[in-house]
DNA sequence: ATGCTTGCAAAACGTTTGCACAGGG
DNA sequence: CCCTGTGCAAACGTTTTGCAAGCAT
């Protein structure tokens, strides 16, 4: 039932990288792209400490300053979604050629769900059209208990306050 | 156009906590009840700073650690909503009797605009009904830019990955 | 050659926790 | 009375920043 991650193809996210950072005048170096690289490797979720990590494996040591700094510039070219599924950490996501989805979190196990609707995307067409907001993006986000959850634990009430 | 806050009695509010607490087993101390009369006076949304500050003002003096303790007591007890606007800090609200609300960011000026649509709610329960999730809440956020900002601002594209 | 980028380390930030004492049940 | 709750400060983990050196343009 959960969306099949249609990953990105690299070289064109590489391209559409360059082209993005030319047309801002940032600069092309190395070490943003290998952050790209390890990037268009991951599947799922990760959180900056992923990347680092991975590119301490690497051939050149790439610091976390800089994966920091980089990965806002993933996000803002559209290769990177920004994710958060808890306030302890920032998450990403592969943006998978802007297909829109959201996330469905269980409380006990921690597992996301994916999903995609056309009619969030019209239902959140028609509120912002009632309050004349222009919308560029949102965030749907259940949480609830997944169903292998929701036989294990029949008590609906867990981790109060995270919904 | 946007919800008309009909706080809850404070009154109310403080027998509902006390009953909470009583039935936890947690003792009813007089922090707990100070951290409780602050939030009820603060109007909109706030942060656990907020609380804080607001106390040092206060006859005793209560500990950022008790506050930080007692709003997941007030979230739990159904008091306070837990509302995630960006992912440097948590900010909360008076649940109003739970009556259930989204909202809208302004990127450009922070504005938050409020909405309440029943479409929300019936379109999470189909949604979870479909993935077989159990549904307990939901967080459903717009960003762009509000009427004003529209104006002030032609260009829609303005803080980069805070969709 | 210029000045944006880098890595490192250290700061900053909100939040959590360890502790000895206070206070509610 | 006991055990939980409290305040303080120090710890925590993620993210940000200051800096001198590096490198793309």
């Amino acid at each position: 039932m959960s969306i099949r991650p249609n990953k990105p193809d690299p070289d064109e996210s590489r391209e559409a990288f360059r082209r993005y950072l030319r047309s801002r005048h940032i600069k092309d170096t190395s070490a943003r792209r290998e952050v790209l690289d390890v990037v268009l490797g991951l599947k799922g979720h990760f959180q900056a400490d992923d990347v680092t990590d991975l590119l301490k494996g690497g051939s050149r040591t790439v610091g976390k300053a800089t994966v920091y700094r980089t990965l806002p510039l993933l996000v803002d070219c559209g290769i990177l979604k920004r994710v958060h599924f808890d306030m302890k950490r920032a998450h990403f996501e592969l943006a998978r050629g802007g297909e829109p989805h959201d996330h469905m979190v269980c409380r006990r196990c921690g597992r996301i769900v994916e999903f995609a609707s056309d009619e969030v995307l019209e239902l959140r067409g028609r509120i912002a059209r009632e309050h004349h907001f222009h919308v560029i993006g949102h965030r749907f986000q259940l949480s609830g208990l997944c169903w292998e959850c929701s036989i294990a634990c029949p008590v609906a009430k867990i981790a109060p306050g995270s919904a």
